[in-house]
DNA sequence: CTGAAAGCGCTTACAG
DNA sequence: CTGAAAGCGCTTACAG
């Protein structure tokens, strides 16, 4: 059946006794050819075992159809329910996404970013890792390769962002603890390198403010944003004299850390101190107890990235707005009211 | 610094006073070139923003640099796990690992297939979609492209595949049960057309045989391969006149599922009902209670389908021997004795 | 050590 | 509607 040799356009203008041209028309589904000819090229296709070169074809049209997704972490959930939602409109446009992972390590994305690069990508989605250079996407930009940042954006960068609204995010989950009673709140994980983190860490204080709470009773602590700097934040904010009652914590990870931290003290969330959580993911809802997050609409965000970067390559720019999707939050049994607060209102 | 049109050898090669032989000579890190002027080269490299085109340099090579990594479910952590373990040793090798998720949809699947082979990929590693069709790698096979099946094979397929010793770990599972007491055994989820499956019931009936539970004793619930799968196995099991005391789950996303759905009911997991997953994903170990499961060492398994990919592409072959990797039980809170059995004793 | 020339598989005007 | 010819950006013998 398929000739061991790769076959190419020759072979089937050979077997289908046309010529070359002509075999190519067919391929790209041109209307010019004779439905007759079209049939016969056709069946020359497969009887050859024909495969498609696309490196071939792009050289010679000088654009490809292939965007790379690149994330900084593909063991997080979360980015694969980004990635899922990317891949539906990609689909839709005939485009292939590669996804790449660099496990959040800069030099790792460098080459990684090399590597699309040279692939001849139409577009790059990106979400950075952590300790991203300012400059690292320079020269992407200079070749003038469309890039949008998802759910991450670097510091100064004109570079477009899709992410959702942080600092309301975090507003509403605050006000939401305050107003179950609790005084002395607490922001867990994450760090101040991220944007991310000051967005959320923003609304947080924002919330604060807006609500009288002393700047004594604001407890922040930051740490890894996995389940593992969950529990160490719990324990670091145990340890001081006036313990928080509740916290908001950086994502879900830092959350379900907490929850355990708790309970290997004996102690559950939702009774014995409340936890929010931030993004929503799958898990939230059945973890034990539920836990109360924010809303994020990861997969909805990453159509919206997908629009943008299909509407930035048809336009041929690399500039576009940053779009800010919208947060929700959903509250379930982590965040009970505050009992502490009771007992102090009674003495 | 770097110019709209995209820099090319030939602009290197101006901009260095050389001829394009030597800027390629460079590129590739030939020693046949003066240190001085491989120095120019490279200064002027910089100058034009210079991007190495792949494709074209594949075209004339004809081989290429990628592999492509196909997998049925990326939003199942276990999978991103499996990718890091290949992403692992890919990199030490130079190649860059493409990504595309089919979404356990053959239909799907076919397409990211097609993409990979026309964008010219040197091998692909697949975990391949529920219903995929005997002869869907035939082309792919027969234009001498190698395929490794990672987790998940084919019925009749003589590609060759890395999975874990499934028998052997639902063996080790079953055992373990049986010695906690329970005699009504279940294995829940999954369902007939998957290889895995018939493996993991087989190692189930097997400990059965071994320790002569009666037929009617062993329940056998297909079912969703997730957390809703395995909620509605406990609820059909639960239903029945003589229910099971003890399941072992097709994998850990149903076992959370069962264990879900006890809670509803009031009952717990290790306490009233004994639940053995299978893959031991990172979460199993934090779950509560923790989840007794079958370890399979998942990026091991991502880094020896990588390695045999390698061997393959580097032996110009498409054979390759069958890797069954090894499996531990881990034994958590999830899997505790038969309570039922002692009050059936006393009677 | 370096340069001139051919060719990888395709597409695209240009004739006919 | 179809064919002959040039060229995309690179690598690879082959001379020198």
């Amino acid at each position: 059946m398929a000739s061991r040799a790769k076959a190419t356009i020759l072979d089937i203008a050979r077997e289908a006794g046309v010529s070359k041209s002509t075999v190519s028309l067919v391929l790209q589904g041109s209307g010019l050819i004779r439905p007759e000819t079209a049939t016969k090229v056709r069946k020359a296709i497969e009887d050859v075992g024909y495969v498609y070169n696309r490196g071939a074809a792009n050289l010679r049209k000088a654009h490809s159809n292939v965007i790379g997704m690149v994330i900084n972490d593909l063991t997080n959930p979360f980015f694969a329910e980004l990635a899922v939602g990317m891949e539906r409109v990609f689909q839709a446009a005939g485009v292939v996404p590669f996804i790449a992972n660099t496990a959040e390590n800069p030099v790792r994305q460098e080459e990684v970013l090399k590597s699309m690069m040279e692939q001849g990508v139409a577009g790059l989605i990106v979400s950075p890792a952590r300790g991203t250079m300012p400059g690292a996407f320079r020269r992407i930009e200079a070749a003038g390769v469309p890039v949008v940042f998802a759910m991450r954006r670097l510091p100064e960068s004109r570079i477009p962002a899709i992410a959702p609204d942080n600092r309301r995010g975090a507003c509403l989950a605050t006000e939401h603890l305050i107003r179950k009673g609790h005084r002395r709140l607490a922001f867990f994980g994450g760090s101040s390198d991220l944007v991310v983190y000051q967005e959320r860490l923003g609304g947080f204080l924002e919330a604060c403010e807006a609500f009288a709470i002393p700047v004594v009773d604001r407890t922040i602590v930051e740490g890894e944003t996995s389940r593992k700097g969950g529990m160490a934040c719990l324990e670091t904010a145990l340890a001081m004299p006036e313990p928080p009652t509740a916290a908001l914590c950086f994502n879900d990870a830092v959350a379900f850390g907490v929850i355990l931290a708790l309970r290997k003290r004996g102690l559950e969330a939702g009774a014995d101190f409340a936890v929010v959580g931030f993004d929503d993911v799958a898990e939230a809802e059945h973890y034990s107890p539920g836990l109360t997050s924010v809303a994020v609409d990861t997969a909805g965000l990453g159509e919206r990235a997908a629009h943008v970067m299909l509407k930035m390559i048809q336009s041929r720019t690399t500039r576009a707005e940053d779009h800010i999707g919208a947060v929700s939050l959903v509250v379930r049994e982590s965040s009970g009211p505050d009992r502490s607060s009771q007992m102090g209102d009674a003495a």
